[in-house]
DNA sequence: ATAACATTGTTATTAAAATAACAGTAATTT
DNA sequence: AAATTACTGTTATTTTAATAACAATGTTAT
């Protein structure tokens, strides 16, 4: 499987893989592309059409092995060694994702975290060191640090964009309001709260 | 303008007015595409696509009128009355999200939030009321809040959800882990940190 | 006055994603 | 044994989104 997959494929992947490591602790052991497609509510053909893309093959009449399936997606999203990500900006959202980390076992491990209050400096939050902002492209650099989350105030954003290329970065998953410009070789992915929020209440309206 | 708009359009149309509304303060009453979409790293084509699809023309070598575009954007995207919002689960998500509401003058105002947690309940935050959970369909109802941002741990997602669609609300983002199914009335947004943390991992990898 | 330019607005094309259609087949029923 | 059923895997179609192509036209330069 090196073949890269669709960009709605691989978010599908790891909410199945969530999905089976909760089914599997039910005791079962196979599962049917219909239930697979229940737990996300999603249909069962674009679950079959997914799988079908990873190249792994059900058996007629049983459905899909649950910890094949688990492991072969493993292979496909995560890397042996394992992906280290840093937050910058320890507001609330920046503990929010630390947060969500916490506890999960994944291949992604949140090692660092940045911020430029002096109060927050120097301390752990939820087990993870927090830098001085000044210190970041040091650590990225020595840490082997591929990913970042971008959660500072929009002003302050670009800047720490652009010390993240300097630094070697590979992914960013931007929540600052702030839209930012990346070299192609940076996968960026952004959110912004209120752009969502309002489109949520553009369709309100239009229902 | 009455007919729908593409789901990328509508988003994009919100951050062309944050974006124009920031410009309009440097003092300039015209501009261009193009500049428009520097804000935006974006191309022109697509600004001026979206811009036909609005039904808002500009005028040739001069471009768009800064503030009759953001008064056709707001036409388009806000309500006349404005719409209320919900935060339902007061954790570091949560008060991430009324905080970038603070301050912020649009037509969507959070007026409640919700929580279980009995020392949250009854305070107020970010000048946001919390209520306990419990008063969740009452109030709902009672306000005529019409949308409702999800951010309590997954195992509780889904019996909020099905309280919100009691409660009779119309537009529902889902940041718990829990994929949601919603009537189809209701306008449903997910945003699942740990699957879109993976998707750019996984992106960074086959780079 | 004519040509070159810079810009918008629109149609045409391509790309990505979702959905539908259906062929294949082992298990079960009749 | 034949027919039916309940699944998978794949191709075909449709829908949505992005990009490209280009016509139209007022402005500036020559």
């Amino acid at each position: 499987m090196n073949r890269k997959l669709p960009d709605k494929t691989v978010e599908r992947l790891s909410q199945y893989r969530r999905a089976l490591l909760n089914y599997k602790s039910s005791g079962k052991h196979h599962i049917f592309s219909h239930e697979i497609a229940n737990l996300l509510h999603i249909t069962a053909v674009q679950v079959r059409r997914d799988i079908m893309l990873i190249g792994y093959t059900g058996t007629l009449r049983q459905g899909y092995d649950v910890q094949d399936l688990i492991d072969i997606i493993g292979k496909i999203i995560d890397t042996k060694e394992g992906q280290k990500v840093a937050v910058v900006g320890i507001g609330n959202l920046g503990r929010a994702i630390m947060g969500y980390f916490s506890g999960k076992r994944t291949r992604l491990t949140i090692t660092a975290a940045f911020d430029s209050n002096p109060e927050k400096v120097n301390r752990i939050y939820a087990g993870i060191p927090c830098y001085h902002i000044e210190k970041l492209t040091e650590i990225i650099r020595n840490e082997g640090i591929s990913i970042a989350v971008i959660s500072v105030p929009g002003e302050f954003a670009e800047k720490v964009a652009q010390d993240l290329v300097m630094a070697g970065i590979k992914g960013v998953l931007n929540f600052s309001p702030k839209p930012l410009n990346m070299p192609s070789h940076v996968y960026l992915q952004e959110f912004d709260m209120l752009t969502i929020l309002e489109k949520v209440a553009y369709f309100v309206k239009k229902s």
